[in-house]
DNA sequence: GGATTGTCTTGACCGAAATCAAAGGTGCGA
DNA sequence: TCGCACCTTTGATTTCGGTCAAGACAATCC
């Protein structure tokens, strides 16, 4: 059941470049799992025993405090988890639950620690990654920080938009409160979010979207490459 | 001048494991500068052509959008910014500015990236900073999604006091102004809310700071290890 | 089919924080 | 020492977003 999946990962950037035989450790402890919709997959403060790699399905990172909760990422498909709690060997900082019924290959840390140790192609794919990650928190904390509630939505439209070619009309791959909860407020506030947004180009019925005045659109969200 | 600190960044966590030979590639590029109050050092967007390393003074990373600014760390003597700008050779996605005189080392990234593919032991360190980092960036976003403004105030008073040997009276490091703007708010509000905090064991006099009620301020707070 | 459940939308209201405005403080330089 | 610039505080007002409540709609399960 894992061979199937083997060919999938090893092409990751996070794989790409590693030697056979640390693949080969890698994957010898690693194994693939199936979850339904809503299982929770790790706790916030949980020793950080598994890197998680994301096959099928999709994924809702998020975080409590005080019986308040947030979405910090949603992920799909070749995806990894948690990547930095793994390394430091230090506990989960986020909690992590199933949106649909999902796929993931599950790697001991141990392994990741070990095989990061020795190969440093490995070691600079994690670099790589780890960069990345960072400077995605970075985005995030820009367009929560700089941004109202309808721009983060019109951006994130913009964004849904390009992921889907560019389509004048697509359907959105998350439930609203999901989307909600991940751009920093309420599923009552994204709707009346999506209404003003009439006067910007977006029509919105349930989960399709069309994109009547791109021009608009992008007068209003003002997209940037350093946030978005 | 270079070779006064030389001995101050080989302890540093990032260039600690490096080898002699790396050591020399790194620092041979490098140089010290000093900046006087209010200088901007680097600007979003620009290229990455230095990793920075602050010997001594205080820096203020910030980002804009559309006229809006906001503070996303403080750093004082011995944090590098910015590794992952570096590391990926995309542009800066912060600003930065002294905040009072302040001097820095300066390497170029290209010999950053140089000596990352060819030292191992450097790459594990940049992994382990990078990881770091990442993690702060969870951090912040958790502080600021799940916290009101006054919570996070008094975290912040929290984490100050114990930088200051957990002493009750301890004076603020930075301007107040610039303590709302990194907490994410206006000093207008920060104002009110260290008057609000009165009532939860703290006692504010222009730049002092006197805990009179720790247990108070706790019970407020509610440091958590998976935020602060 | 009909009951049930969960999602989404809308409206009324409330609260936190931003903005606007004005007045004290504080520090620095002429 | 005075004057100026900047920081800070306080109060009044506005705005944005959250909370509460009710109803519409859709999907699922007997």
């Amino acid at each position: 059941m894992l061979s199937r999946h083997i060919e999938e990962i090893r092409a990751l950037p996070l794989f790409a470049q590693v030697s056979e035989a640390s693949f080969r450790d890698l994957t010898r402890g690693a194994y693939v799992q199936n979850f339904p919709t809503h299982a929770e997959l790790i706790t916030e403060g949980d020793p950080a025993d598994f890197l998680h790699v994301v096959i099928s399905g999709c994924i809702e990172m998020f975080a409590s405090w005080q019986g308040r909760e947030t979405a910090l990422s949603l992920l799909g498909p070749h995806d990894t988890f948690i990547l930095a709690a793994t390394i430091k060997d230090r506990p989960y900082l986020m909690s992590a639950r199933t949106l649909e019924k999902s796929r993931l290959i599950m790697i001991p840390s141990e392994d990741i620690r070990a095989v990061f140790e020795r190969d440093s192609d490995f070691a600079k794919a994690i670099v790589s990654e780890l960069a990345a990650c960072y400077r995605g928190a970075i985005k995030g904390a820009k367009n929560l920080r700089l941004r109202t509630s309808s721009e983060r939505i019109a951006n994130f439209l913009l964004k849904e938009y390009h992921a889907h070619g560019a389509q004048e009309r697509f359907a959105l791959d998350f439930e609203k409160k999901r989307i909600a909860n991940f751009l920093g407020m309420t599923r009552e506030n994204l709707s009346r979010a999506f209404a003003n947004l009439r006067n910007h180009g977006v029509q919105v019925d349930g989960q399709e979207i069309v994109i009547t005045d791109l021009d608009k659109l992008i007068a209003f969200a003002r997209p940037d490459p350093l946030i978005d």
